[in-house]
DNA sequence: CGCGGGCCGGAGAGCGCTCTCACCCGGGAC
DNA sequence: GTCCCGGGTGAGAGCGCTCTCCGGCCCGCG
């Protein structure tokens, strides 16, 4: 008996079972129309010979893979200082997963990358895509789309000519910056200061725009726009404190951000939140909770946002037809309130 | 004409190059033994059709994928908390970009998951493996070994029987650690306390030896286990304080660890580096250079960490004979002098 | 008891590619 | 001029699987 080391083949499997190729693929594939001895002889043969299905050749004929891409733009390197897409990706990770599906990684790193990212989604070794582009100027997304792939954004694209066919799925920015916004003023704030992200992200607008609804009228000095990293707060809460030494309140539009605030103001001397109240954005626990004070702030489910995507994704490559069509789902975010306002 | 909307063929491609099927996969594939004129008539109709090989059809007979599968094993949440793996990522991703070989991620949450993985890595849909384990009793690269799929690991594995015929990439974690404490003895401080990270992690154990090395004979007490967060550092600070007030130096096994401890000597009136010197471990930037004092460290680039053991295992899936064997690649690190020591 | 229908299982044709082998043709040696 | 050699090219056989038919069997009904 010369077996040799490759992997047992349908074809062996169906010998040693004593039924034909067809038989094992219909058990292989859930076994509906083959009746239960024979299905159990199968199972066993299969098991015996240790059996996997070898993808390559399934998906020759289904033209089906399993396999969903995962694009991530990275213009900055900012993006990885924070555990923001790991935690999507592990949301991703848990949906494809539970579905069968691989996650096919594809980080891009500047224009040079964005043909071959388009290329290989073109060449159909996926079945969709899960795309993170933050920038309102990137010409991924078009590419993508072009590419006549299945696809799910993470985040608004920021598109001039509106969201075309395009579904994504986005946090609830404008809602969480108005709830932050309004927690302030609650406090009896009136000189709330804003420490934007970058604009060119809609994230960044979305939030900067859910402040200003909360704000009407407002002086243009409580307003700087800063990058979502500590080091950009603190020269912009420098700024802040130069321009409007009397602000008694800071929304940041984000946790790092916040904390880059925190640290500036105290070197001033200024008690948090006795005399200004802070409050951040996105609920990172390793900074939110370990600031000083405890930062309160406005959290959305990272990992959840992954998870909805993916589940988006698998949903319309399901369904051949009958699509329900482009648009977006905006998931809620909840205030967290802790020491800093 | 009635074409179909799916893509072309070889077949479409010789048709329209008026050559055989053959030939255009000599032309695909590098095109040796082509005459020129005939690989600019192929090149030409492989342009006009926009022909990209079917990826499923060549693996069926090359039984190669030019694909890698990337394990992480995620036990803790806390993996996430720092960009360690999204650094090692794109280092990886670059180099498996630059060799045309697609990166598949799994992502693996406990013990039930191991199984999926051995499955999906022994049923030989990628071509090899890089594995991220860093747990002692870790099961799971007993498992990847089994399915007999070429592996580098990332961090020396950490088993008991001896690394057997294994190939890692790490750090030089002890070397790392001694260059550290040195640093601290060189300054005159002699009651130098080490803030571990969790021993069962190979890491964290070879830094404790590294300490142990340059200390030589020491108070036990000197030495508090923790976990690499910021918040079990600050419960180790206290402990070591309580413990030995007298204490001049701190040796944290990571940067957060060490910004966890920073935030506790200065609760207690420490002066940094006047009445306490501290270093870390990592130089993970946002953490390091923004910290207060900002932290000296020791270096590790993660990034090229990632790349080398990408760059190892493709090296061993090219040579089909002749392998250089097992063993491991330590990485060197560097201390970064900042105010903290 | 005979016939029709339904269900189960098998045969076989590909999916798109690579790769071996055989063939053809030109050029040099005899 | 014939033979041989060798580089280029084409023909064709699969790689391992799915899926459409098709045939056979069994059951129910007339």
């Amino acid at each position: 008996m010369t077996e040799t080391a490759s992997r047992p083949t349908l074809e062996a499997v169906a010998a040693r079972a004593g039924v034909s190729r067809a038989t094992v693929s219909r058990v292989v594939n859930g076994g509906d129309g083959v009746r239960e001895p024979l299905v159990e002889r199968v199972r066993r043969a299969v098991e015996e010979l240790g059996y996997v299905p070898n993808q390559a050749a399934r998906s020759l004929v289904t033209k089906r893979h399993d396999a969903v891409a995962v694009v991530i733009a990275e213009p900055e390197t900012r993006v990885f200082a924070d555990p923001f897409f790991a935690l999507q990706l592990r949301g991703i990770s848990k949906e494809l997963t539970s579905h069968d599906n691989q996650l096919v990684l594809l980080l891009t790193e500047g224009r040079d990358d964005h043909a071959r990212v388009a290329r290989y989604l073109a060449g159909g070794h996926v079945d969709g895509a899960l795309v993170f582009s933050l920038h309102l100027d990137d010409p991924l997304p078009g590419l993508i789309q072009g590419a006549g792939v299945p696809t799910v954004f993470g985040g608004r694209p920021g598109w001039s000519d509106g969201t075309r066919d395009v579904v994504y799925v986005d946090s609830d920015n404008r809602g969480g910056a108005r709830a932050a916004v309004r927690l302030l003023a609650g406090l009896g704030r009136t000189r709330i200061a804003h420490i934007t992200g970058p604009l060119d992200q809609t994230s960044a607008a979305d939030r900067l725009d859910g402040y200003r609804e909360v704000m009407g009228v407002h002086d243009p000095r409580l307003v700087v726009e800063s990058d979502f990293t500590p080091g950009g707060a603190e020269r912009a809460m420098r700024e802040l404190l130069d321009r409007r030494p009397d602000l008694d309140a800071v929304f940041a539009a984000n946790d790092l951000a916040a904390s880059g605030a925190l640290r500036v103001l105290r070197e001033r001397g200024r008690r948090v939140p006795e005399d200004v109240a802070v409050v951040g954005f996105d609920d990172m626990l390793p900074v939110a909770e370990q600031s000083d004070p405890p930062l309160t702030t406005v959290r959305q489910d990272i990992e959840e946002m992954g998870r909805i995507m993916a589940r988006l994704l698998l949903r319309r490559l399901d369904r051949s037809v009958a699509d329900e069509g482009p648009g977006g789902v905006v998931l809620p975010t909840t205030l967290v309130r802790r020491a800093s306002a």
